[in-house]
DNA sequence: GATGAATGAGGCTTCATTCAT
DNA sequence: CATGAATGAAGCCTCATTCAT
């Protein structure tokens, strides 16, 4: 009666594959980027085979997407989590601010995939946008409504430097030696007060 | 030995043709990217051979670098003369985003260049950081003249997030459709009054 | 991780690939040279693809060290075979001279690789002094049973010119027209004669 | 009247030119082999001018081919030299030896050159030939007066023995570190032991 | 389902040689 | 006569993807 294909075991065990996947092109892409990584080379780390590969990915630029979205939900998963815990509009958008700076310091190889995504083109650039773009979104409708006065137009844009001073701001950060860096919280809490005050949302002197 | 032919209009072939090399690059590198680029194709587009090619270019990172280098002199040229026609901080400082933010959203080839070269290791990263860097110091330093309170080690990171806004922004509105952009000096402003405001330098509402 | 079907078919059509390609390389090599072979000219006449080439050889320079590590293989199985037959040193060591001459003169493709390898410098030059010199050390060390009053240090270049009268009698010999070429033993015994004189080791009038 | 073109000037310093890129030649394709010099360094190192090249030279092969015969003329000198101080066939001979050894070792350029050329192919190969041949015949001629009785089909051989004998001693003496070379004379008397007693021309216990 | 050997298009680069100046 | 910029054929090698076992 129960397929044996589709046995709960068989599933979990497909999915386990699959994550491995995920976790080893997360590591290369995010250690070399997207070109210096090669089919063989995820296969290899992740002790499978090429035809395995084949079987849970239509080709290299799919993985790497996949990825981009296994990105996407744990970042949109820390800042849901992080965000529900501020009830007021401007506490939210700081929550929201430092906690992006936050987890892009602590997850570098994704945060070099996000950045690389950028100008790969097709799917992978597609999806990058999705991620940031749901960020950007998030921070346009709080923008709505902490300050109304701001051209519906020029959210957008507003949203965008925004995010764009956030991971320039993490990139600066990782690319210094580990000695000089001032830690994430730092960090964080300037990007927060940079963007608050940006967007207009903090006392001058805050 | 004796140099017979080693005439100024070879000399000045030799420049044309390697500025011919130069911007066949920028066209191809800025539309398709680092990596969808050939040789080939770039000694096709420049109406010259393979050759020629590697007579003027240790090889196809090198054009990129160079080429990169000759982007970084085009923008930083735009900056100062922009810049000098200010006179005190503050203004300098708007002036430098307001042409920043332009420059790139009047170079589209050149701003992609510039945010690919971030991710791909080697030179063209390392040149891409000396051009994105001298903008970074030149604002960290007029931020040290303008808001002395602010601590030394900051000044870098608020720096980065100034220079991010920028390109991200730009980057967003290259990504729009042309019928919805508003105007580049629009865009110049809105990012003008966050990166200003996001230093602390603009009053809380300019 | 399970491993289906690396079964002992597959092993085995490995092996007689990989021999395919060595032995498709040494009748190019010896033929034309190494310079003058190209990488496809191997893969077609090994009716193969280029993507196999690099799967079982590094480069090229490595299939050329290869096939020379196996042309030492048979020489020395070739020598080893002859001499056990003989008891006597001075026996071995005449039997020696005429199987090396004799394989040589009845292996034209090998002995040209020897002899060019000799020029190449990097691995193949490495493998052929191993090669040449495993030879000349054996004709040492039975130099040394065999006429123990030569000094110690002069045995190797009394050995150097041991092997050095047989290669260059075999490629002159090689070289003339087949219709006037004496047999290969006749080749073979004037060597030997010329050897075992020169190294002392037979009656003036042999 | 006197023609511009030929004034005994200009003839010396085109044979001057040639010279240099006859020396350089040596230099070069003896310290790295035939494939590894290419005409633009030849250039560079002769401070002239590709064009320059290809007035004195057909092509690359050329080079080396006269390069080649250069060192045959200078080798024949030395011998000649050295063997018209001898008055007595077996003197000559040892003489030959002697000499032939001593310059080998003492250029080793050329003595390499003189190996590679025998497997270069075309006109180099050709020229080496002449070279080394002029050599093994001036032997076997000298052997027919020495030793009349050796069947003349056989003098040829044994002629390739005595200089096959000489190169490849003369080579591992090259190659051997500096600190543990015997001295070229002890180097020299062992091969003209060796020769002579190889083609039957010396006592046992020379 | 799983494996990994095999494929081959196509990229990068070198260098002997020519020829306009 | 001399120069050296220009040419382009041709070689080496990589790697995404397929498919027989």
């Amino acid at each position: 009666m129960t397929h044996y294909k589709t046995s709960k075991k068989m599933v979990k065990r497909k999915q386990e594959r699959r994550r491995r996947f995920l976790d080893t092109a997360i590591a290369l892409f995010g250690r070399l980027g997207y070109h210096a990584v090669t089919v063989p080379m995820i296969v290899a780390e992740a002790e499978s085979s090429t035809g395995a590969f084949y079987l849970y990915f239509r080709n290299k630029e799919d993985v790497y997407a996949e990825a981009l979205r296994e990105i996407g939900a744990r970042l949109a998963t820390a800042l849901t989590t992080a965000i529900s815990r501020q009830t007021e509009v401007a506490a939210q958008m700081g929550q929201a601010v430092e906690s992006f700076v936050g987890w892009l310091a602590e997850n570098p190889l994704e945060t070099r995939m996000l950045m690389e995504a950028a100008t790969l083109g097709g799917l992978p650039e597609k999806i990058r946008r999705e991620v940031i773009e749901s960020h950007v979104r998030s921070v346009a409708i709080a923008l709505e409504r902490a300050a109304p006065s701001i051209d519906a137009r020029d959210r957008g844009l507003i949203a965008s430097c925004w995010t764009g001073a956030a991971i320039e701001a993490a990139a600066a950060w990782l690319r210094m030696e580990q000695a000089e860096r001032p830690d994430a919280a730092h960090l964080a809490s300037i990007v927060k007060s940079f963007n608050l005050r940006g967007a207009g949302l903090a006392a001058d002197h805050d």
